[in-house]
DNA sequence: TCTGGGGTCCTAGGACCC
DNA sequence: TCTGGGGTCCTAGGACCC
C-alpha cells in the first residue's frame, strides 16, 4: 500500500514594521521622516502611544502607554497625530501586492495579513522560505514599506513565526522566519505562555496560580486536568496551543460585524446637553459610515465611561434592520438617557456602535423583512434624507452639511 | 503612568417558544 | 401544584488584539 502523502497547509502571516511610523514618517518626510526618536499618537493630555520608533523603545516606551508617561522616559521624542487616512490607504496597497501571490488573504488588523499558499508548491517550485522573501521585496518595492512573515502550517504558527522574525531583524537576518512541519511542538516549546495570542494579563494570572509561565510548564499537564481547572472549552484550547495545534482557516472573506465610533473628552463632561450633542454627533458619523460601507443595522450600543473609569453601555435591537439617521439618533438619545438614570457622573468617553449587519444589497435577507414592514420603524421618509445627507457629505466632505441642533450645541 | 480607538469573541442570565 | 428540556434571541459585561 502507498503512504498516502502529507499535504499541511503552508500559511504566512505577514505583518508591518512599526507600520504607523513608517506612515508618518512617508506622509512627511522633512519632518517626522528626519526624527529618531518618534511616537505616534494622541498628543492631547490624555493620548496614549499608537506606535513609537525603535529608537525610543530603546528608552522604554511602548504601545499603550499614556504619551505623558512616555515622554518621561524620552523627553526629547516628538509626538505626531496617527495618519489615518494615509494608515488605510497603505493597508490596502499591502493586501493588493499579497493578492497577487494567493487569492486567500485575510486582513488580521490594519497592518497584518494571512496569505494561505496551500496548493502553490507546484506553481512556485521553491521553498515557502523563498516565496516569503519574495513577498517581502515586492511589498517594499510597492509601498515602501517593511514588512516580517512568519510561516507555518497553521494561523498560529505562522503569528508566532513573524514574532520571532522581528525578533531576529535586530541582526541582520531577513525578516523571515518558517517553522518546518513537524517542528511546531518544539518551536512553541520554548516560549512563554504570555507570547501566546489570546494569553492576556488575566488568564496568565490564573495559569500562574496553577504554577505555570512557560509553554514547558503546561505541557506537563493532560487535557483532563486544564480541562478540570479552566473549564472544558478553555482546557482543551489551551491543551492544543501549548503544542501548536490551530486548525482555523484563513478567510478571504469576512463581513464586519460591527461599526463604531468613540471619543475620550479633552475635560470629562457633565451637562446633558454636552453629552447629547456629542452622542448625536458619533451616531451621525457611524450612520454614515455604514451607509457608505453599504450596510443596514438592527442592534444600537451607546458606550460610556465615567470620569471613574468605569465602562457601561446600554443597548437596543430593532425588529428590522434600519439605515437612517432618525431611528440611530433617537435610539441612541434614549439610551444615553438610561444610562445617565443609572449613573449620573461626569463622563470621559462616548461611543456609539451599530451591529448586527446586514448588507443592503444582499436581497434575500432584506426580503425577508421587506414582508413584514407594517411596524416598519424607518419610513420612506427618513431614508431619503439619509439619501440627500449622504450626496452633500460626499460633495463637501464630512461635516458640509451640519444638523441645526448640533450648531445650536444639542437638543432634548 | 493614569489609562485611545477600532474591532472580535465568549459567557451568563432571562425571556420566550415548543 | 410543584415543575422538563432544549433552542434561540437579547442584553451586559469582560477579555483580548493591534
Amino acid at each position: 500500500m502507498p503512504t498516502r502523502q502529507v499535504t499541511h497547509r503552508r500559511i504566512l502571516l505577514a505583518d508591518a514594521d512599526a507600520f504607523y511610523v513608517a506612515i508618518a514618517r512617508l506622509v512627511d518626510p522633512d519632518g517626522a521622516g528626519k526624527e529618531p526618536l518618534l511616537i505616534v499618537g494622541g498628543s492631547s493630555k490624555r493620548g496614549v502611544v499608537t506606535s513609537a520608533s525603535y529608537e525610543t523603545r530603546r528608552y522604554g516606551v511602548r504601545s499603550a502607554m499614556p504619551t505623558a508617561h512616555a515622554l518621561r522616559l524620552c523627553p526629547k521624542a516628538v509626538i505626531v497625530p496617527v495618519p489615518r487616512e494615509a494608515c488605510s490607504q497603505k493597508s490596502r496597497e499591502i493586501r493588493k501586492v499579497l493578492q497577487r501571490f494567493s487569492p486567500v488573504v485575510e486582513p488580521a488588523s490594519i497592518d497584518e495579513f494571512y496569505v494561505d499558499l496551500t496548493g502553490t508548491e507546484r506553481l512556485y517550485r521553491e521553498s515557502l522560505a523563498a516565496t516569503a522573501a519574495r513577498i517581502r521585496a515586492r511589498v517594499l518595492e510597492s509601498t515602501k514599506l517593511s514588512v516580517s512573515i512568519g510561516g507555518g502550517t497553521s494561523r498560529l504558527i505562522a503569528k508566532l513565526a513573524a514574532e520571532e522574525a522581528k525578533r531576529r531583524r535586530a541582526g541582520d537576518e531577513p525578516g523571515v522566519h518558517i517553522v518546518p512541519p513537524g517542528g511546531e511542538e518544539e518551536f512553541v516549546g520554548r516560549l512563554d505562555l504570555a507570547q501566546i495570542p489570546m494569553i492576556g494579563p488575566k488568564f496568565q494570572e490564573r495559569l500562574a496560580r496553577y504554577g505555570m509561565r512557560t509553554v514547558r510548564d503546561a505541557l506537563r499537564h493532560d487535557v483532563g486536568v486544564l480541562e478540570e481547572w479552566f473549564g472544558k472549552r478553555t482546557g482543551h484550547w489551551l491543551y492544543n496551543r501549548i503544542r501548536g495545534i490551530d486548525t482555523g482557516p484563513v478567510e478571504a472573506r469576512i463581513r464586519s460585524k460591527s461599526i463604531s465610533h468613540e471619543e475620550t473628552f479633552f475635560d470629562d463632561l457633565t451637562e446633558d446637553d454636552d453629552l447629547n450633542r456629542e452622542v448625536l454627533r458619533l451616531a451621525v458619523r457611524v450612520a454614515a459610515d455604514m451607509r457608505r460601507k453599504g450596510f443596514l443595522a438592527r442592534t444600537v450600543t451607546v458606550k460610556i465611561r465615567d470620569g471613574d473609569f468605569t465602562t457601561r453601555q446600554a443597548g437596543y435591537t430593532f425588529p428590522q434592520p434600519v439605515s437612517a439617521d432618525r431611528p440611530i439618533v433617537e435610539t441612541a438619545h434614549r439610551l444615553l438617557r438610561k444610562l445617565r438614570r443609572a449613573r449620573r457622573t461626569s463622563a470621559r468617553l462616548l461611543g456609539v456602535a451599530v451591529s448586527q449587519l446586514i448588507e443592503a444589497r444582499d436581497p434575500s435577507q432584506l426580503a425577508l423583512f421587506e414582508e413584514s414592514s407594517e411596524g416598519d420603524l424607518e419610513t420612506d421618509h427618513d431614508r431619503t434624507i439619509a439619501r440627500m445627507v449622504d450626496g452633500i457629505n460626499v460633495k463637501f466632505g464630512r461635516g458640509g452639511l451640519r444638523r441645526a441642533s448640533e450648531l445650536r450645541g444639542g437638543e432634548r
